[in-house]
DNA sequence: TTAATATCCTACCAAAATGGTAGGGAATTT
DNA sequence: AAATTCCCTACCATTTTGGTAGGATATTAA
């Protein structure tokens, strides 16, 4: 499951599509309008700052916006900066990988099956982007 | 992720099943022999009983065995046991639906993009099964 | 009928993760 | 220099995770 945190920066993501290229958006009109608690959100904005996903500005007129058009911001991105890894079992983990502690990796049952649903999975969230889900929507 | 009860959930599993047939196993076989710590693995398996997907035997010549062909049970049943929802929100789960707080179901774009998510990944884990897991790992 | 063998049940516990809050610092604009 | 806005560090309560302890209960065999 999506923490609620991952579920926070869907819903400001989203607005700050809806919002693509009409300049900077303030964190706290984010907060008021998809009710999200302010203080939570701001750190939400700046990991995804930090992920490259956004770009801030301070002062009069500033706030966050998209960095790329949100046709470029894929759903498997975003859950994997702030949820963390997509896949079932870290032995499967194409971007957090962690070697089992008792298993022969190439005799593993388990193994390939989560490899297999990993891919499944994978196909459907690399390819839908924050345009999919905004479309979506209507 | 699936979490640590989980795996250890799948490897006493994939014991029982290449013993299905054989009577029961102990507790404690298992746990010695897929390095899981006993006490845990005994609520673990208990659980999995409740389930209906084991039988146990008390005394002598008792011990834990698979109620069913391994080949009839799916990795998505056991995880659904064990671990809980498959999908990654509440809102499109069909074990375990809960209302979202703030959306409109009929116009949630997160829910349709999750709900795509969801029937791929069940698409394999509702027909992998623990026979699967153990041809796989020959 | 008693001892041995196994599972079953209840309760507890430490560590980590989750979902926040508080308060001030730093950059930018007017 | 004042106002605005993001940025950073630290803290905190609650829940979840990953166990452990100890005895109760059912079954079998002598």
């Amino acid at each position: 499951m999506l923490s609620k945190k991952t579920r926070y920066a869907f819903r400001a993501l989203t607005h700050l599509a809806e919002n693509y290229g009409r300049g900077p958006v303030l964190i706290c009109n984010i907060s008021e309008q998809k009710n999200i608690p302010l203080k939570f959100l701001e750190n939400i904005l700046n990991e995804l700052k930090k992920a490259d996903l956004l770009e801030s500005k301070k002062g009069k007129g500033g706030g966050y916006y998209l960095k790329v058009s949100p046709k470029k911001i894929s759903l498997a991105t975003v859950i994997r900066v702030i949820n963390g890894p997509i896949a079932l079992l870290p032995c499967v983990s194409l971007n957090f990988y962690e070697k089992c502690a008792d298993c022969d990796e190439k005799h593993c049952g388990m193994r390939k099956m989560m490899t297999i649903t990993r891919d499944a999975t994978l196909k459907i969230l690399e390819k839908k982007t924050l345009q999919d889900v905004l479309m979506a929507g209507i």
